[in-house]
DNA sequence: ATAAACTTTCAATAATTATTGAAAGTTTAA
DNA sequence: TTAAACTTTCAATAATTATTGAAAGTTTAT
């Protein structure tokens, strides 16, 4: 496999992985892009790389700083701005792990815990209702833990590679 | 909040919370729907709920089976197929987890594998995208252990859930 | 074998989501 | 202040995905 063809194929794939992460195409395949980039780039050399327009690579490099996985680069004496993707993975999916809770669980917890504490009136279907909703939101919740987990390990590597910064 | 509400903000929650596992709203309604259902329902019962036509209903809850999720249930006396979710929390999610590892990690995996082991020119770029492709293939990798941990854990439980039984 | 009761399939259509491109907006250099 | 270089916005359009409904298929009872 040429090197071309390799490039090809991982961003594709990982931009199609996308909908894996609740991330779309576009903004999954720039993200591949920078990630096996040795330097920053500008707009135009993503359009340039990925065939997608101007506005596309805008809304998704904007979206993608919103999520703060891509950051501005700037460089000295161009005009242009440049966007360079967090490259640790581990550091990558904290990122997205806080986030989608953020986004997606924080608000499925609110409503579940809403229903589950509806008035108790002694039928079945109630309390199969109260039961399961329950069910359901020890289980988000649990996520959301696991998710908070995964981020509060940041500090732990933060600490680490501080510390091997300075040994 | 009524019951009545409550149940329409439970199905239509997580129906949209679906996205998140990476199933449509219509089958994550229908399997709520059964989830929170203190009997088997027909799929008339499923079309009138929730208001959807009989061939949405037909393909949803196929898909519902093939994922292992839902089953059908023959009634003594009754012509028609009757339905019933998975309505242990726990084993649901191990079965969602088990069944998006297979039919979306796995192929990724490939792919990553593939592209990492492209022959190595030198050159910086080369280097840079085995490097990160490595790195991804085992972040992937370690979610597919995660998943698969999950999954064994089904052992314990059916154990656990035996044990109970004949004591 | 027939017909009623039910389920599945699938082409057509609707709904949703992503993408484009050009106009409007912003920043910088001279 | 002007104009060139660049970015953002957003209405229009394209692509994708979900849903319908009716015809075809299947099963069961007689």
């Amino acid at each position: 496999m040429k090197y071309s063809e390799a490039k090809f194929k991982f961003i594709s794939t990982w931009g199609s992985l996308g909908s894996l992460w609740g991330i779309n195409k576009a903004m999954a395949q720039i993200q591949a892009l920078l990630f096996i980039s040795t330097k920053p780039l500008s707009m135009e050399d993503i359009m340039e790389e990925l065939k997608i327009s101007r506005g596309n690579t805008s809304m998704n490099l904007r979206q993608l700083m919103d999520w703060g996985i891509v950051t501005k680069e700037l460089i000295p004496g161009e005009r242009k701005e440049f966007f360079t993707t967090e490259k640790d993975v581990q550091e990558l999916t904290r990122i997205i792990a806080k986030e989608r809770s953020r986004r997606e669980l924080q608000p499925v917890i609110k409503v579940l815990n809403d229903v589950s504490s509806i008035k108790d009136d002694g039928t079945e279907k109630t309390k199969e209702l109260i039961k399961q909703t329950k069910a359901l939101h020890d289980l988000t919740q649990n996520a959301d833990a696991m998710l908070n987990k995964l981020i509060t390990q940041k500090q732990n590597w933060l600490t680490k590679s501080i510390i091997k910064l300075i040994k």
